[in-house]
DNA sequence: TATGAATGAGACTTCATTCAT
DNA sequence: AATGAATGAAGTCTCATTCAT
């Protein structure tokens, strides 16, 4: 791929990310190639469709959470790099999930999709949980499968509390309490 | 209203309910009229616009929680009677988030809407954590917006869990874990 | 027919005069109904059609005026009479082209359609007229159609210059200049 | 704009013109559409609303009045030149009362619409009247509204004798017998 | 390769007309 | 005879995707 191109990927990425975010997944891919600063023509040729798009934009926020979490296998208190990673997923995860449904709605399975970073986010996760579930810092009848529901679960309720009104603090406050479901 | 105009709401209202969870709230209103079995033009009677008839079932499953809710009022173990509050609303509360999302999108504020239903669950809520609180079973620390912050998010740590292939066990099993950080 | 029916035949040819001024003869016929204070269902008892109803909206005003010109036949100043024939036209006839125009648009020809008004009212003008010219009121090279043609002119043009913000008087003002042109 | 875009704006331009006129302002733009050979999307690109396309198509029509009119400012004989000026304008203006009244019925006000062809037609108007005024051709106590109001009347009774059956001559005898009330 | 104009299926909504009550 | 709920064709407009420039 050429520099340009591989450029404008870039854009394209960051550009329907943010205004996803904004104006929800029903956006119009026009408005994702505007911010982009390219032509819908350009959107087209580097994702072949807008649930391509949005898949992509989906990947590229799991990769960044498996780059995160990967970090905090090398730190020394097994408890704390738990707890880190899952406030720290929260945080960053406010829209994920809406990507999720844009895609389940269009009839594709993301969990099914044939995905690297898949076994690499659940291996990483299952690191750090057994560690610190060695460590006595957390529950020992929790799995991953458990942890990635919770997850979501505590982003959606950081994005209720935030949005009825409890402002940026109000995230935390609801991640903490999950949290505090899990360790003991 | 005659008697079968408002059978015919009935139905419409069910079928809306059907449709949208099965389809996601992006279904075509004329599919939710050919399920109901009437005209498109007699769901537009009952509801002048697609977002009013997802606020119609919004409302719909407002009020059957605001019912529930308010039966465990007689209970008489307060923290028995939190913990069903809480397994219920999440067993009932599956696609709820959905019709929320699309209003949202539609900048729909359900929340500022005038709606008798919203105090009232928020009263009963209230009453229902009070006692529980003070019967010990429940954290002092937390009010009732935490509470149904932590609701939106159990529900969707179920939803997520069943679809990853836990069947609806893992839906039971989230929310007692989210419960497990509420409950001492 | 009963004296009900006739009494709601009256009322809706009233409510429709009313309506289709205010809001254009696009205007709903069920907006009509309303301001007649019956049902749709009765509205399409006495006019079988929206355009039976308009073209009966358009007769009842076709009528009036033919009532106020056979009145006029019985003045003694012919140039009088035919003045204030025109003038009393134009002021009446204010949106009586935008019942022409939309008969016209469904593709029904209403000087065509048989009537016993048109050729009562022809007849009216053409005596009318005849005596002016005899009195050398009225130029004598102008037959009855050209008279017609003219008040629908006069008519446009009063309805124009009274809603370029000419105001009332701006109406007279179109018609006496018109009217300049067929009286010596 | 590039060639392909302005030839189909202008093909559309042209298509709504003899639709509108044919079928009323009321046809469908599917139709337009279709008679210009481009999908209704591109219709809807070029503009935004039916009512804009309404729009462009009465300012096209005010712009080729606007030049024909310039034009007569060169004219030696004054009387003529407003002569000419106004059985043009009745003998071109056919149906451009229908678009004014489209646009009137959906609350849009051509006058007050800014607009740099209006002051120039004012402009022109005003210049060709004063000349045939001063020229002792037209009666000194009308004022360019004046004009426009009798141009618009003048239009409406040609269109009505040409309907009535009087064919094309009958549309210059209409506007001849408005004239005589102006000139002396 | 990039652009953005063109396409047309499909969405929501209105409204004349019919028909059960 | 009156009512107004039901119907569904038709209209306007949007948007993912294709294709000429």
């Amino acid at each position: 791929m050429r520099a340009d191109a591989r450029r404008n990927r870039e854009r394209l990425l960051e550009a329907a990310e943010k205004v996803f975010a904004e104006r929800g997944t029903s956006a119009a891919t026009e408005e994702v190639a505007k911010a982009a600063g390219v032509g819908v023509g350009t959107l087209f040729r580097h994702f072949t469709t807008k649930e391509a798009l949005l898949e992509a934009v989906f990947r590229a926020r799991m990769d960044a959470a498996a780059d995160r979490m990967e970090r905090l296998l090398a730190a020394d208190d097994p408890g704390a790099a738990f707890r880190e990673m899952f406030l720290g997923n929260v945080a960053e995860s406010s829209r994920k999930s809406a990507y999720i449904e844009a895609l389940a709605a269009a009839g594709i399975r993301v969990d099914v999709t044939s995905d690297a970073t898949r076994p690499r986010i659940h291996a990483t996760l299952e690191a750090l949980l057994r560690r610190a579930q060695e460590a006595g810092a957390v529950r020992k009848d929790v799995d991953p499968d458990d942890v990635i529901a919770l997850l979501v679960g505590a982003a959606r309720a950081a994005e209720h509390a935030e949005g009825a009104g409890g402002g940026p603090a109000a995230r935390t406050r609801a991640a903490e309490m999950v949290l505090d479901g899990l360790m003991r």
